[in-house]
RNA sequence: CGGGCUAUAGCGCAGUCUGGUAGCGCGUUCGUCUGGGGGACGAGAGGUCGCAGGUUCGAACCCUGCUAGCCCGACCA
């Protein structure tokens, strides 16, 4: 993309009502508007690396052996006094009316409609295990949304439902998960930690937490450091195996970590001093195992393998998608702006163009945008006739992870130079290189 | 939902107390110079002062009502 062709419009000056990093950092880098409270327009790179963390959320699930599908935003009230949580879901729940003055509500979540959808088609315990999902915009009404799209009102979010026949499958199911939810914060370059935690509305048996790391959080969390040590790396997963699965989470879940929530001093005392951990974390994704509460409010039922009709054991499992974006901005910036882990960059690389109108500079800018391009390293080429200051600074703002910058004092040595947003370092080599370098970076991403 | 605050150009703000021609910085447009960290100079464009009513010869400013947004707290993916 030529940024002189693209809608991205930068600001130098903090928003005065963005508090947060991640809020005044999206803001500032063109990449969100909001369009009323706790309600944003994604603009096209907001848009982009949103779209890049669902493709990889995507892509775990179906890994895992989950399936895909779409649910509406809005629902009948019906589904929800039938469950019981019309009344219970309380003024968070927006609700509405149609023409017809029927009730109905914008979907803060889907047990009801996945359960409906599940009674009406399966019968059998042979069609089980089951897990569906969908990435769809929920709302909630919240009383006081603000940071930005970390608690806005209309969020996107993964939300998934397994359906099985009895509890030991339905755990494997919750570890299953809690598999695939550490596979996606990895992918995504990111630690999150999953966390005893409590059900809250949805109710349930178990249910752990997974919580990104980063001063703003708003939950106050306890851990054994010993589990920041821990990595899934690129073990071979079986999503199928009870014992692997049971066994990894078993890893996961034995060192110490919780929210002040469930937080336990005494037990929490117990670990060495140097290993204690307390800090904020951002929760971006939750995993439920509620057994047949829903199943069983919404007759929801097989025939198992003796010829009797049980009622579904179900777990319900999300992941806050838009929720992650300004996650990832808050574990991962400097003063100057964001700095993206490769995994969810906007463009791959940005090519700094230090003299633009002069022919050699430009040459060399568009036969390396060309050669990035067919690379397929998505560069973002600012070839705005601005000064070099400004375009540095643009970069940076927007967190590129790697620039390339193209002037005549280098080319005069057949060189350009490449500069890693993270640390900061720069290294002269020619055009091949550089591109060859990324390269290597990206694949396998 | 309790407590506090704000609303004036795309963004950040002054002007309101004490009513009398709508301001500043950044951005933006054009020109000249400049050219490796948001450069300089010159010339422009851009505002129903959140909305409605009232007081007044006259309201961004005073009064009343409303709306929207933000902060702290309690609550939440």
């Amino acid at each position: 993309m030529r940024l002189s062709k693209y809608f991205m419009p930068t600001m130098k000056d903090n928003p005065s009502d963005a508090q947060i990093a991640s809020h005044r950092l999206m803001i500032r880098a063109g990449m969100i508007r909001q369009s009323a409270s706790g309600i944003y327009s994604w603009l096209p790179t907001g848009f982009k690396v949103l779209r890049k963390l669902e493709n990889i959320v995507h892509e775990e699930q179906v890994r895992a052996g989950h399936i895909p599908m779409l649910m509406p935003t809005l629902q009948s009230a019906d589904l929800w006094r039938e469950s019981g949580r019309y009344d219970d879901y309380g003024k968070e729940m927006l609700r509405i009316s149609d023409r017809h003055g029927r009730d109905m509500l914008y979907g803060p979540t889907n047990e009801e409609l996945i359960t409906d959808i599940f009674r009406d088609n399966v019968q059998s315990y042979k069609d089980l295990p089951m897990t569906l999902y969908h990435i769809q915009w929920k709302f909630r009404d919240e009383v006081r949304p603000r940071f930005g799209v970390m608690r806005g009102r209309e969020f996107f979010m993964k939300d998934g439902y397994n359906f099985d026949v009895d509890k030991d499958s339905a755990l494997h199911a919750y570890n299953r998960h809690m598999v695939s939810y550490l596979r996606t914060y990895e992918r995504m370059g990111m630690k999150a930690l999953p966390m005893r935690a409590d059900s809250g509305p949805i109710g349930g048996e178990d249910t752990h937490e997974f919580l990104v790391l980063a001063d703003t959080g708003e939950s106050e969390v306890f851990y054994d450091k010993a589990i920041l040590d821990l990595h899934l790396g690129d073990r071979a997963v079986d999503y199928d195996s009870w014992d692997q699965c049971a066994e990894i989470a078993r890893e996961w879940t034995t060192p110490y970590a919780r929210t002040d929530e469930t937080h336990d001093p005494e037990l929490f005392a117990q670990i060495p001093s140097e290993r204690q951990g307390q800090s904020r974390g951002i929760e971006v994704g939750q995993i439920f195992y509620f057994g047949t509460k829903y199943s069983d409010a919404m007759n929801a039922k097989v025939v198992n393998d003796q010829g009797r009709e049980v009622p579904v054991h179900m777990g319900s499992h999300g992941i806050g998608v838009s929720r992650m974006l300004g996650a990832i901005i808050e574990a991962s910036h400097d003063e100057n702006g964001i700095i993206w882990p490769e995994a969810v960059t906007p463009f791959g690389v940005g090519i700094v163009n230090l003299k633009q109108g002069d022919d050699d500079t430009d040459a060399a800018c568009e036969a390396l945008y060309k050669s990035a391009t067919l690379l397929g390293l998505d560069p973002l080429y600012d070839d705005r006739k601005e000064r070099a200051g400004a375009k540095f600074s643009t970069m940076e703002l927007i967190g590129l992870p790697w620039r390339i910058t193209v002037g005549p004092r280098g080319l005069k040595n057949g060189v350009v130079e490449l500069t890693c947003r993270k640390t900061g370092e720069s290294e002269e080599l020619t055009a091949e290189l550089a591109l060859e370098k990324l390269a290597k970076i990206y694949q396998g991403l």
